[in-house]
DNA sequence: GTGAAAGCGCTAACAT
DNA sequence: ATGTTAGCGCTTTCAC
């Protein structure tokens, strides 16, 4: 079986305690004795039990993320970004899908799931302003991707109405009037602080603020947030023969849709119809054309949330006031609102090359 | 503070043994006792403190996944079958990221990672059968993805060569005759079983069996498999002036920016030149065209792998030999070989309504 | 600077 | 059918 601190300190001829010293860089030990337990936990291949530690410590050294589903372009990214950020501090993530399923995020903020964890990130889909209470958790617990008013807890969320309403001003620079949106709740019982409906909100504010009346046949609602839906709804949107320049699809994987489906109908993007997503994913570069899109900034969306989390975990975590930030977002011009293509190097070190647009926050 | 066993035992006017027996469904115990435990649990919202029961029994409840990069749509898709699979078991799931790093890959071996869980499912890109020795491992370990020869524990691979060769047989029974390859190895030190060489052969054996000869310059590598690399082997393909009918990209992600460097360039897919990738990751189906595919039995190799996995970590699970899976593959036809669109409705329940096209196993 | 010993919350052998 | 108790491997207080 696996060596414990009790075989090390037998071996090296000490006890137990020295050890603990050693492994945990207890500064008073001398260096002839750390040498001698090194030596002997080497040459036993010892490990730390970290069920133990967690036991004795009440850490586990793991923190849980909750996303709606790993195989969606965005929350892989994501999901990306925070198991990098959660490694730079020694952290494991253990990825929980909640597939947007209400009884299944309750189940998290109860506590229910994840919980060999110090701590969660949990973006929520169904979870709203009235649930604040429920965000009452013992338990450090930072939410992402929309804000709750009033809730608890740290949140790490997104310019939703401005940055929309920079997406839809992008296109109006363009000369587009007519524009529309996928991606709109079905019903009016939806989430009223979701993205959905915040974006939609934005969308709205660029149209007043352009004088330009907003046409309720224009914006189109899709179900879930994938291709399949996106093209759905471009499709019914063509086939009802409103006519349209703009398309302000709600995130990237509706906009690759609607890109397909566009073309199928032999709409020319952007000649005929400008088009813009939301979240910037790697495949907006590889679209044809390629897309533009509200890069939100999830790289430093990820950073925050471990970050706040991870202070949140810490000593004083427990006595720190909720914080609310909101990372940066800015347009990202492609060939979809008729911006040239640039073809990027592996960039693997995160440089994007596309072009910027200055963006009113 | 959390409320634990002997809290419940005192609620519920009973032994601490009792309320152990009633949480772990052990059957005898009276029905009037087992709901007066029920009652106290509830009441004080007791939860099971999970390091402790991982320090006593030997087990976590959680399982590693350790894979290049969530990032990667294949293997977003493939974590997704993964959680899903261990979910339905009662376990969780966390995941290490080793980005192709030998060292990484060598750390997950070495158990140096992922230590807080009962196994591991790997799927390594550098390790390769000089490395059968450090597999050797003293926990639950299930290789996903090739087959490493001789090693000594259990393997969820896919038919990489024959798979490989139908689908160069597709594009042979479209009538063309110089076939490229994008996303070989770049050396000749290259992991001699990794998915790059097998698939290679198959493309050469299915050339071989139509008594077409090999054309070196045809096979062209291309790095990392990602967008940005598939597209710069295409072009630096175009610009070489071979002339070339067909593309085998070894994986759709290199697929899909194939089809961007084709599409720059004026070829036409499938007219000009057909085009076919690997994986049949969801963005196949929305490419600009469609883009035809091997499907390689994922979510059978997750639920496979998982099941390996649970009955290794179960008790006569250190008595089983190796076990070496191979799920069935198949060629999706889709518009890049010249089959018709398909839209397909919300396949929530990941039914695929694309043109399957008979393979050769 | 190092050792001895208590105890984190749970499971399971043993006792009743 | 239920209670008592040892101990999983570690951290940490308190002696020395």
């Amino acid at each position: 079986m696996n060596a414990t601190m009790h075989d090390v300190a037998r071996v090296a001829g000490v006890s137990i305690k020295t050890v603990s010293n050693v492994i945990n860089d207890y500064p008073h030990v001398r260096s002839a004795t750390r040498d001698r337990v090194l030596t002997a936990i080497k040459e036993l291949g010892y490990q730390p039990n970290l069920s133990a530690r967690g036991l004795r410590s009440g850490k586990t050294g793991v923190i849980g993320l909750a996303i709606p589903s790993v195989r969606e372009a965005y929350f892989a990214e994501l999901a990306d970004s925070i198991i990098r950020a959660a490694e730079k501090r020694g952290l494991g993530v253990v990825v929980d899908q909640t597939n947007q399923v209400r009884q299944h995020e309750l189940d998290v903020v109860a506590g229910r799931r994840l919980r060999l964890t110090d701590g969660i990130v949990f973006s929520p889909v169904t979870i709203d302003e009235s649930d604040a209470a429920l965000l009452n958790v013992p338990f450090p617990l930072v939410i992402l991707g929309e804000s709750i008013f009033g809730g608890p807890t740290d949140h790490v969320t997104m310019h939703n109405v401005s940055s929309a309403k920079a997406a839809v001003e992008h296109l109006l620079s363009l000369g587009r009037r007519r524009i529309a949106v996928i991606g709109a709740d079905d019903d009016e019982e939806a989430n009223a602080f979701g993205s959905a409906t915040l974006r939609v909100r934005g969308y709205h504010q660029a149209l007043q603020a352009a004088g330009i009346p907003a046409d309720p046949a224009l914006v189109r609602p899709a179900g879930l947030w994938h291709h399949d839906t996106g093209a759905a709804a471009t499709r019914s949107l063509i086939a009802s023969g409103i006519p349209f320049d703009g398309l302000f699809a709600l995130n990237d994987s509706l906009a690759i849709g609607a890109l397909r489906a566009l073309g199928e109908a032999g709409v020319r993007v952007p000649g005929d119809v400008a088009v813009i997503g939301f979240d910037n994913i790697d495949g907006t570069k590889y679209s044809i054309p390629s897309l533009s899109s509200v890069d939100p900034g999830r790289e430093e969306i990820a950073e925050i949330a471990v970050e706040m989390l991870v202070e949140r975990i810490g000593e004083k975590g427990e006595r720190m006031p909720p914080r609310r930030i909101k990372p940066d977002f800015r347009i990202v011009g492609r060939e979809s609102t008729g911006f040239p293509y640039v073809a990027d190097v592996t960039d693997t070190d995160g440089i994007d090359e596309s072009a910027a647009v200055p963006a009113t926050a």
